[in-house]
DNA sequence: GTAATGACCTTGG
DNA sequence: ACCAAGGCCATTA
């Protein structure tokens, strides 16, 4: 261990940086995919630390199991993060992604683990 | 060092 | 079907 106790938050930023646009994904799908379906949490708090990484990292492109831009308040701006996904085209209503099923990203079929 | 919180999810009543 | 509680891991106070 280098002194990088980021190994499970960095796993997420790869997870998350390796979403195609116009794609969203959950927490739990990522925990899931990294083996830690219970610490869904924790992929949410690696989020949290996205902005102090050096690379770009596409929280917008992560939500909840709802579908729902629960982080949206933790951007720049609360509205940055529907922008985002409306310039993805993603619909964004309500704080809710429309038709989130249908821009689901699944690393487990995507990344084929 | 202990306690509480959090960008969540699953299960029980 | 709806409401409530627990669990998991890490960070911060």
């Amino acid at each position: 261990m280098a002194t990088n106790n980021s190994d499970f938050f960095d796993q997420v930023f790869q997870v998350v940086r390796l979403i195609p646009k116009g794609r969203v994904t959950t927490y739990g799908a990522i925990a899931n995919y990294l083996g830690a379906k219970s610490s869904s949490r924790v992929v949410g708090y690696a989020m949290n630390a996205a902005h102090s990484q050096k690379d770009y990292v596409p929280a917008h492109r992560v939500v909840n199991r709802n579908g729902q831009l629960t982080g949206k308040h933790h951007f720049n701006t609360p509205f940055i993060m529907q922008e985002m996904l409306e310039k993805e085209k993603i619909n964004v209503e309500n704080d809710t992604i429309l038709n989130f099923k249908n821009h689901f990203w699944d690393p487990f079929i995507e990344l084929k683990l």
